[in-house]
DNA sequence: TTTATTCATCGTAATATTGCAATGAACTTA
DNA sequence: TAAGTTCATTGCAATATTACGATGAATAAA
């Protein structure tokens, strides 16, 4: 039904797949890839960067922003994100737990 | 629209994007930790363990196997699913690469 | 004050995802 | 062969996501 059974999960569960969710649309990477590649702020010319239309940006920008994967500040008429390197940090640590799991599958497969 | 404009980006943000949409689901996270942990094959317990009906966890398993982070193999009756190590090394290298950046955004915000 | 710029929000259309009942396919066992 | 087990597939309903035109809010510049 469209509709991700939460409830039945982890805390942690919810939290990989939350932040999976935010990497799991190009448009989102881009954005991000962008802003470590500027080391620093950027201020506007995401739109042209990305080439999808500015509603479509905006609403991408909101969701990493709502994570708090990003941060903006108003700056005049426009805007400055940049990545939020507190929770950047936070959101590394459990993602790498989750994907740096050794295995040993010898006993079958 | 729904529909991802997958031309816009590069393979590279596409690949990430695809990975990451596979763990954003708390479902897909819950199996992958259950073959961590069980540390080999499972075979037909995971419908009990995560709790969704049966098909629904089929689903789940199709999408994680046509990704090529697990393989399943026929084991009588019932299939034996477990992690794809080199498939799975090769995820790892690429959502590191994305993820572990370092940013010095000392210049505002 | 008027106009321009920048970005957010609203509304809407289209596609994608999630979940499950019903059913089917393949194999095992009686 | 018949019945049981295990898992995949089909079909459907409901919700979520993506994208963008139109519009609004806030500030800057003329």
């Amino acid at each position: 039904m469209g509709l991700t059974k939460t409830e039945m999960f982890t805390d942690l569960q919810n939290e990989i797949a939350l932040f999976s969710k935010a990497f799991g649309h190009p448009a989102r990477v881009a954005i991000l890839q962008h802003l470590f590649k500027i080391e620093g702020c950027i201020c506007g010319d995401l739109v042209e960067e990305i080439g999808l239309a500015q509603p479509t940006i905006s609403q991408h920008l909101k969701e990493l922003k709502l994570l708090g994967l990003i941060k903006g500040n108003v700056e005049g008429t426009s805007i400055c994100y940049c990545i939020d390197e507190e929770n950047w940090t936070n959101m590394k640590k459990v993602m790498f737990q989750f994907l740096d799991q050794d295995i040993d599958n010898k006993k079958c497969c």
